[in-house]
DNA sequence: GCCAACGTTGGC
DNA sequence: GCCAACGTTGGC
């Protein structure tokens, strides 16, 4: 089967694609994620996906790159941990409501593709990350990541 | 910093 | 199980 595309957001303030890039081969647990849709939609990754990266909260919205996903999901330790921000006090050890995935860089763009560009896109515009703009995971479609590529091109 | 959108919580 | 209140996200 063709791998899946993913798109994930991160804030550059937080965690940017340069800082993925520095991981190197060791990757990076994407950590802290508590929406059940955005959980749902990591639970369903493979090995070899590929997860575009978009800076959110910024000054220019853009995807930056990508990355691909090297651990399926598996639980979010922090959940468990008071001391963490990302603990949550409903999941325990037994029952941890939350999963997390391993994403490693693989390309960074020389011209990103921004959100207006997205927005005043025939095909883009219709993605579900502009439709459904709080969802800091969401599915790509084969046909979207096609566009992307040759905005990026462009 | 404002505020619209919207997911989650909790009282009933 | 409804829905108002609340909290967070994220573009501008």
């Amino acid at each position: 089967m063709a791998a899946s595309i993913w798109l994930l957001k991160s804030e550059p303030n937080e965690f940017s694609i340069d800082d993925l890039q520095a991981r190197g081969k060791q990757g990076e647990p994407w950590n802290g994620i508590r929406n059940f849709q955005a959980r749902n939609f990591m639970r369903e990754m493979s090995i070899g996906d590929i997860a575009l990266i978009y800076h959110s909260a910024c000054k220019t919205p853009a995807i930056v790159g990508y990355g691909t996903v090297i651990q399926t999901a598996y639980p979010d330790a922090d959940a468990l941990n008071p001391q963490s921000k990302y603990y949550d006090e409903k999941s325990s050890a037994g029952n941890n409501r939350w999963s997390l995935v391993d994403i490693q860089f693989s390309e960074k763009w020389s011209k990103p593709v921004t959100l207006k560009q997205l927005k005043t896109h025939p095909i883009l515009s219709e993605m579900k990350l502009i439709k459904q703009s709080r969802l800091s995971i969401s599915p790509v479609t084969a046909a979207e990541f096609d566009e992307i590529l040759a905005l990026k091109d462009s």
